[in-house]
DNA sequence: GCATAACCGACCACTCCAGTAGGATTTAGG
DNA sequence: CCTAAATCCTACTGGAGTGGTCGGTTATGC
């Protein structure tokens, strides 16, 4: 598996909270019941969310969460990462603050790594799928009224 | 990350033997010192590799492995999921015999599922990029002469 | 027949995943 | 003011996968 369930978990957690335009925040526990997921567990995802600045909390009875932006301001690079970390096809896959992508492999005089063009381009690959992905798009898939299977090839 | 060193592991010992366009078999303990990887560890992948039918063996003294095909007919989509097994962006994620992917939250009656359109779009960047890279590129990039940096970027 | 190699399976330490548990803190409403 | 509802925080745990190691078996060229 590329990802693990707290990826799948987050976003749909994401997408509850979408599919509410109202301005009311919406509790954990609604969301975990709606999406049948165990709520202590969220807890912890929601965490990382919130800690990203994707959504937003109010506390106390009547509390919960919101968008920190509008749906299709969300792209879900930021969402998987905020959920998995950085998102890198290799353990020795660097990318440096300047964007710039290193290996491991590379930086202690060897010749230069043979697998970097590979890794860079599947890297390539699931960021701009991720980035190329809107909050919204989901939500309105989702919907019962949503677009169709044909919405799903189209990546650009 | 989204691979193990099975797959950084593997794919480096295919560029080994890709490497030597000689028909000798190249011995796994060769392979082990040039990449400086643990020799036991490698059996474990190059026995997967062997299984996938991308390598072939010949036991006893002087004996080794070669890949089965050209390097420019073996694809890397191939490799990594001998490997690491079948590349699914999320558990729930499953792929029938005919192609048609399918995620488990959906036939049990319940609405599409929300997430489906993303992890099918991060699946087609991933296929793409590895589908996309052949051996013989690999070989060829990390080769002395090899191209430059610029060819990374093109997944075409 | 001996060194060299592929093969095979068991084992092991470690880390991460997925989830539980228990509590502390904040807040709306009565 | 009290209480229920909710966020928040830390610690813990069983299980699975990772990244190896080790010992032994089989096959083969010299």
């Amino acid at each position: 598996m590329l990802f693990s369930t707290k990826a799948e978990y987050g976003v749909r957690l994401m997408v509850e909270l979408g599919r509410q335009p109202g301005s009311a925040p919406i509790s954990l526990n609604a969301v975990a019941e709606a999406e049948r997921l165990p709520l202590s567990y969220l807890e912890h995802l929601v965490a990382k969310l919130r800690k990203a600045g994707l959504v937003t909390s109010t506390r106390g009875a009547h509390g919960g969460y919101r968008l920190a932006r509008p749906a299709d301001e969300i792209t879900m690079d930021a969402v998987v990462e905020a959920l998995e970390g950085q998102i890198a096809p290799m353990e020795c896959f660097h990318e440096t603050p300047e964007g710039k992508v290193l290996c491991s492999h590379e930086d202690d005089g060897d010749r230069s790594c043979s697998t970097k063009l590979l890794w860079t381009r599947v890297q390539g690959g699931v960021t701009k799928a991720l980035a190329g992905t809107t909050l919204a798009e989901l939500v309105e898939f989702s919907s019962p009224g949503g677009r169709s299977e044909a919405a799903i090839a189209s990546a650009a």
